[in-house]
DNA sequence: CACCAAGTATCACCGATCGCGATCGTCGCG
DNA sequence: CGCGACGATCGCGATCGGTGATACTTGGTG
């Protein structure tokens, strides 16, 4: 029994299925089914279940998964106090994060952390659906850490630590009719057309929350995946949405009003797993996060 | 990293030697000196500072030790979760025990072991330096358990669970000056010369404590290390010994004495190590012994 | 029922790895 | 200075692990 096996089973248990297990362990598939049956010859045990439509553990391969994953854990902060004690971090830190960073300087974060830690590589990924997306591959085992937006009670395998947060404007054009006030309410715009994000991201999900929780709604008749290019959608009438105000750089043909009444506010978080020992250098990651807090 | 590096390397820090952990691994010294250099070009540090005549652990190896061994146990606790589901206990167990085993009635136990684990191999070993030499092997994990009997406080890293345990009385010759009495005193036997077991034995620790206790001393002119035979080199004049009354089948031509005012209990002991979780074998042996206790 | 797509298992091949045995270099001791 | 013990290196043969091709299986669909 070695490490590589049990991280093959693990993963072949964790996807239920050879070739995605496979590109996760970016191997190719016959190696992963060579490497599990070998493990099953040794224990002398069936540990999966498997024709070519369906991967289901057996009661030694249910016994052996958790096992497996301290071991591969304990191999893993075998090697990360050898780095810490070496003369530094090393490895690949996998970072999601949502699209629009700037609420969190993410780039002035991720620079001093690398200049402290250069062996380390940093991979960051923007997940195409959201901070809702970035929760799933970090459940996953695809991240590391997440930086995302989850208003709300994350699931019970994520813990969040709140690290900035900004309250959400309406902009609407200047010629608009709501354009004179200098705040609106919630009942004032609803059932207008509003530019949004999509749904999953977390700034859509808090305006999505407000208006269901005062009884009301409206119509997202675009959705853009980067707010940076909101307020250009707004002065071209395509509808008005709410925004933080850093994302609207030039604010010629809107207006930012405030709305009155109604918690908008948008709070950033570092999503970190609760179900699984996080590597050495996200430990470092997230001590220097909690240095970058004001 | 694989686990086969882990256990080298932790085989050599424990020996600090790698000549002594190959012995112990059962391969050739090159071959840890390889696998050693290979974990350490992969982790990117010196683990073992050494030359010819000394190994230490460097700053990096003391921190990976502690982990290298939490995920061997793991490797370890793994297997067994899969042995226990799929149909049995498998492996080897390694016991030592001491030269005379009637006192516990070891055979029975071990019997009913193997009816109750047939999968399990039995590899039961007799320490010739004794019950000491048992304790010494167990610390070195050369052994999984041990049947020994050690009177005064163990090793801290030993835990022993007292299981049978029988009183020493005095044998001589029929001709023998202190035939007549029915009782004696150490003070009576100070000074003749003594059959006894070679030092290390449980029961030779026994007598040799009782007359350090009451200041006297004797001469153990010939040591033997089956008291099987005890009675037959008394009968042959070499000199008196204390004995277990089991252990004299024939009594012909001998005649067993009590000595009075002394505690000669002969106690017998499972040793188990506190300092590393025990297999599941182990664990099944153990419980099978607290049965078979009265 | 035939076909298809997706997936697992097997096989041949090849490069890498591992353990063995021999041997060299080092080190502390007498 | 010679010696014994030990660690590191080297050549070699056997084994292992990954690749790519392919055979086989399975469940869904028309």
């Amino acid at each position: 029994m070695e490490l590589r096996q049990l991280e093959y089973f693990v993963a072949v248990a964790e996807e239920q299925n050879f070739t995605r297990a496979a590109a996760r362990l970016h191997v190719v598939q016959s190696a992963v089914s060579a490497a599990v049956k070998t493990l099953e010859r040794e224990l002398g045990a069936s540990l999966l279940d498997r024709n070519s439509k369906r991967v289901r553990l057996t009661d030694a391969g249910a016994a052996l998964l958790p096992r497996a994953r301290i071991a591969l854990d304990a191999a893993r902060a075998a090697r990360d106090a050898v780095a810490e004690v070496h003369g530094g971090l090393r490895g690949t830190l996998r970072i999601g994060t949502m699209t629009s960073t700037r609420l969190l300087h993410l780039p002035a974060l991720l620079g001093e952390f690398h200049r402290r830690h250069p062996g380390v590589l940093l991979h960051t990924s923007v997940a195409p659906h959201g901070s809702q997306g970035l929760i799933d591959a970090l459940a996953e085992r695809r991240l590391d850490l997440a930086f995302v937006s989850l208003p709300g009670t994350p699931p019970a395998e994520i813990h969040l630590t709140e690290l900035a947060s900004s309250v959400l404007d309406l902009v609407v054009p200047d010629d608009h009719p709501l354009a004179t006030s200098e705040a609106v309410t919630l009942a004032d715009i609803a059932g207008l057309d509003f530019i949004d994000s999509p749904v999953g991201y977390g700034n859509r999900a808090v305006t999505d929350r407000a208006f269901a929780a005062a009884g009301l709604s409206r119509r997202v008749t675009i959705e853009i995946p980067d707010i940076a290019t909101g307020a250009e959608h707004v002065r071209h009438g395509l509808g008005i949405a709410l925004l933080p105000r850093f994302a609207v750089a030039d604010d010629h043909g809107v207006r930012l009003l405030s709305v009155a009444g109604v918690d908008l506010t948008w709070t950033a978080s570092l999503a970190t797993p609760v179900d699984r020992p996080v590597g050495a250098a996200a430990r470092a990651l997230i001590s220097l996060t909690a240095e970058f807090l004001p």
